[in-house]
DNA sequence: TGAGAAACTGAGCAATAGTTCACATTCTTG
DNA sequence: CAAGAATGTGAACTATTGCTCAGTTTCTCA
């Protein structure tokens, strides 16, 4: 029922990165131009430019180059928030740096970021993503209660969730203007945790 | 590219309009228990105690059935919606009542909820869908303005996500104080709006 | 340089997908 | 009740799916 999701091997050279590389990115550009629902290996394999083999030498299934790619999202994510969090800003301040990573993270790649939100939900995620997605929460929680000490215990999942459906809900229907939403995000988070 | 996505029939007796509504929520059912990628015609058919060749009798691909599920959650919400502006209650109150019809619908069924978000996204609603999404913005928008004539244009689709959003991710967290829920919805609400 | 290791290939397999259709059953109505 | 209309059935077709493997190409390093 739950499928393995480790990778297959770990190349020695060059080119095996480059191949594992192009097979995650060529997942990320299907599910933002096409969807989740028609994704396939074959097609993966021909937009990643490489042959089907190849593919499944690096990924045992479908299921683990999503895993893949959600890592990837998710490690960049976090260097970007565990750079903020041992930053020597004031808790204000990396707040604000917070949503701006959040906008940046997310708005680059809307269609994408609203099909790893699904597909996150509903995957066996494995070990490593977990672990990812638990120091990005913990972090998240480190930054909010040094400004807000007495916030609900909700609060820290709450605010990221508010962000990523603000950042979401504009991105998709169009919108430019990244300053207006960084200050609606900013009175949102505020309204809420002040 | 662009499937069919109107009805094959309508039903003129009273078993074909309860074939379709199997139909329909076996759908629903599978999108909870299993999820999008797994859905398949014949799954469909089996789960709603139907056959294969009923189901396409109705309609005309899958595509249309997932369609069909997004228009009977939407008019549920938006006759409660549309109750609630109608209704001879103080702007304040009608918010309230909006947070609680929120509540009501999305934390009922909290993985169906967040499939179809995803769905929602990617396939092509028709005409009838569109509509009713329309007339749900705006009754939100209609209430919100009652209250905060001032807001930010984007303020009621703003608001909309953040309480999808919260609700959401409280469900999926295995909450169950819905009272709890209720109250941070309404302090991010008003945190944002006043 | 050459030989073994690493990486890549793609035809093709079994399983499953969406879908159709010839036929069976059930309902309605005169 | 009869007979046509409405509804229901599921075997079976074609296309596509995830995936394998025997073989080829490219790289590394003694």
């Amino acid at each position: 029922m739950v499928g393995n999701i480790e990778p297959r091997k770990r190349g020695r050279q060059s080119r095996a990165k480059a191949t594992e590389d192009a097979i995650v990115e060529a997942v990320a550009r299907f599910l933002e131009e096409v969807g989740l629902e028609p994704l396939t290996t074959n097609k993966i394999a021909e937009r990643a430019g490489v042959s089907i083999g190849s593919l499944y030498q690096y990924f045992p299934n479908k299921e683990a180059i999503l895993v893949a790619l959600i890592r990837r999202e998710r490690s960049l994510l976090l260097a970007d928030v565990a750079m903020i969090a041992d930053s020597g800003a004031s808790p204000q301040e990396k707040i604000e740096r917070l949503i701006g990573a959040g906008i940046k993270h997310q708005f680059a790649r809307p269609r994408l970021a609203l099909a790893l939100e699904y597909v996150e939900q509903t995957v066996n995620l494995g070990e490593e993503a977990q672990d990812l997605e638990r120091r990005l929460s913990e972090a998240v929680s480190g930054i909010v209660s040094l400004q807000f000490p007495d916030a609900d215990s909700h609060a820290p999942r709450d605010v990221v969730a508010m962000a990523q459906a603000l950042i979401n809900s504009s991105a998709m229907a169009g919108e430019t203007d990244l300053q207006a939403l960084r200050s609606r995000i900013t009175k949102a988070v505020y309204g809420y945790l002040g």
